[in-house]
DNA sequence: CTGTGTGAAAGTCTTCACAGCG
DNA sequence: CGCTGTGAAGACTTTCACACAG
């Protein structure tokens, strides 16, 4: 029942994310209280975008002289559901692919990787994983059966269009796209690039352009 | 001889990186002539964001029908100096860590993986690869001796701080890391952190708010 | 006195809208 | 016409600055 469903703005969500990273860090710790300035140094942001980002979702105020840690966690978990545990996809079992069925801190952080997808039978057979892997063609199937949400695409930049386009009929509104190319989706799916190339082009050019920034999503 | 050193948003910065990869995979496709609005369709925004982006680096007007892929291509290269190639180390060598160390396309793209560092002995005799490898405490000395720019970090959370401190001692002045960690470094140094869980909490999150938007760095 | 919450101001980025060229 | 280049308008984000709480 969401229904206070105030413009947020998009910078503002990302920061939370990370927030929300550092808090469950902080809690693993035991610390208890922590202050925006804090926060506001981790995300390379005065405080009081801190506080205005929180005070986006924070719709009860009791001014305090610091923040609980366990309650803003809750507070941001809830609010963009990072509570609930979500399954996951890796297709395409390259190196990429795979270092990613490896990554433990996924289910450490609510998600778990419930399948792997790959086209090369042959390199099926050699992949020694826990995660139960099948061939490209039964993804829809897998996708239903297994309530995957989120896939994480690891393929060949010519196969990514057709796997995503898979993907997409087969439910899946989630993806992170390793893949070096662009591809276009409806626009109730969220897909997020990451391209290595790319992200070492960015940091040569704001390092030309004198852009510095403490840090970055 | 920068000497029109106009501030250019971040924004802007970001997606003339990603319309240079654009324009280099046109080039292969043999496409000559690329107008504003197939730019804008890939990146996600407006024609005239594209033509806004490139008029803050193109000093020079001659209002034609359509963009020349290879003078674009040119143009932003040239201004953010990607023309140049340069070295990269990757740091780290676990899975991630050899996933990068076997990515073809940086050599493609202008970047020479030159050196992969780790710190267990027994794990770099195992790695096959042509990349030189050595033990991390030889860090400073190759990054000097190879002339090492950009670092690519892939080592565990609580190793990171340390290695980036080394490097940043090193003279490395650009960072990609993939650590789940934010490093404080000085303000000259730039670091784009790629944490897993981190992109796909984000991924949740704009999928939960509706903030849909066609594509993403 | 230290730190949160927030309306309003300042700053940044994007989009409009139209001149000008081919 | 169709498309680029760009000042100006508009939209969006961040930061300020101060009320308020402990």
């Amino acid at each position: 029942m969401v229904m206070t469903m105030i413009k947020i703005p998009k910078p503002s969500i990302e920061r939370c994310c990370r927030m929300y990273s550092y808090l469950e860090r902080l809690q693993e710790k035991g610390v208890e209280k922590v202050q925006s300035r804090e926060l506001g140094q981790l995300l390379g942001v005065p405080d009081c975008t801190v506080r205005k980002d929180i005070s986006f979702i924070n719709k009860e105020k009791n001014i305090a002289r610091s923040y609980n840690v366990q309650n803003l966690k809750v507070l941001i978990g809830g609010y963009f559901h990072f509570d609930k545990a979500r399954n996951a996809c890796v297709v395409g079992l390259g190196r990429i692919g795979t270092a990613l069925l490896a990554y433990t801190n996924f289910e450490k952080y609510g998600f778990s990787i419930v399948a792997g997808f790959e086209d090369n039978i042959n390199r099926l057979e050699l992949i020694k994983t826990d995660v139960n892997l099948y061939p490209a063609y039964q993804i829809q199937d897998i996708v239903k059966r297994e309530a995957i949400e989120i896939a994480l695409v690891a393929v060949p930049a010519d196969a990514a269009p057709g796997v995503i386009g898979v993907l997409v009929k087969a439910g899946v509104k989630e993806i992170v796209n390793f893949a070096p190319v662009v591809v276009a989706v409806p626009n109730d799916v969220i897909v997020k690039n990451v391209d290595f190339t790319q992200m070492m082009r960015e940091v040569v050019a704001f390092k030309e352009m004198c852009v510095s920034e403490d840090n970055e999503g």
